[in-house]
DNA sequence: GCACGATACTTCGACGTCGAATATTTCGGC
DNA sequence: GCCGAAATATTCGACGTCGAAGTATCGTGC
């Protein structure tokens, strides 16, 4: 059983010499994750586009299925982690192609609801097959047991992200 | 010893209605990955705010001492990952603090060589100390055993994405 | 009841990135 | 040597995002 080198490796060995102090582990481990999400996010773009659906039209609808279909402009603004003046484009253009309502609510004039309509939810749903493919696809190079185990070094590198400094 | 959840544990939890067939620890492991590092973009960007630096400008940086101080646009487009028609204004902004300089190539008229300055040299070196000090602090929950084993984990992961499909 | 601060969404202007098109230069086959 | 193909950097127009300002509405303390 022979390891072999990755881009980051490379990487890693590029910089050694110009930065002494600089640990392979925690530089290895950053920098794989950075490439891993990209990596992931041009592949979710690439297969999207056979459903014509640009990735931020889908993560939109599918931030609106996870609330069953209805939600405040400012609760997909938090679910997605993006400003909420961000919101309104995305609901204009889902508008534009009749994924989406706009329900003005009756008991605080203030909010807009954004609801999915039958096309929209059809939409999610077509893609949402093929999405988390390549997560799969990747992931099986590791045994279930090991994906639990990095899985779980990954929660305890992110609770520390998370913890309030009150 | 007691296991605390995370935002994603509630993720998962929120998702696992909806769609059964969710394997946990694979969206677990992504969708981390992918806090993480947008976590650690922002805290970059907010440590590089205290020496006027935006996040872009200092990863040029970064990518030309990479390459001794002197690089093509081209060159710095394939390691920093961008479109080579990004990379003009980026030069252009630094041009303009004078942290780089544009050198015509005489041998290669096309060419046109970017190269640090003593005082972008100087700016980067300034910003380099803080880089990576979040970094450490998040992996510094595991101990140095388990940071070799997540980068080992993730490497393997990494391997089954670069791999050529010819 | 009224005034004032908080809340919710939108508009606006600026910015960074991209793909396609462009200009210039080099290279390779003949 | 010449001509078409490849390479290199830039310009241009479009797009998505953001922060700040704007507008409308709600809620609370008095």
């Amino acid at each position: 059983m022979t390891t072999t080198h990755d881009s980051v490796d490379r990487h890693v060995e590029r910089w050694l010499p110009v930065l002494p102090d600089l640990d392979a582990d925690v530089e290895g481990a950053v920098t794989r994750m950075g490439v891993l999400t990209r990596h992931l996010r041009t592949v979710k773009e690439r297969v999207l586009a056979d459903f014509d659906l640009p990735a931020h039209e889908y993560d939109t609808l599918h931030a609106l299925a996870g609330r069953q279909g209805r939600a405040a402009p400012s609760e997909l603004a938090a679910d997605l982690a993006m400003a909420p003046a961000s919101i309104t484009a995305r609901v204009d253009s889902l508008v534009e192609r009749g994924f989406v309502r706009r329900i003005p609510s009756t008991v605080d004039r203030r909010r807009v609801d954004v609801e999915l309509t039958d096309a929209g939810r059809a939409a999610w749903h077509g893609a949402m097959d093929v999405r988390g493919a390549e997560e799969h696809r990747l992931l099986r190079a590791l045994t279930p047991e090991e994906r639990r185990l990095l899985s779980d070094l990954l929660r305890r590198v992110l609770l520390v992200a998370e913890q309030q400094v009150d």
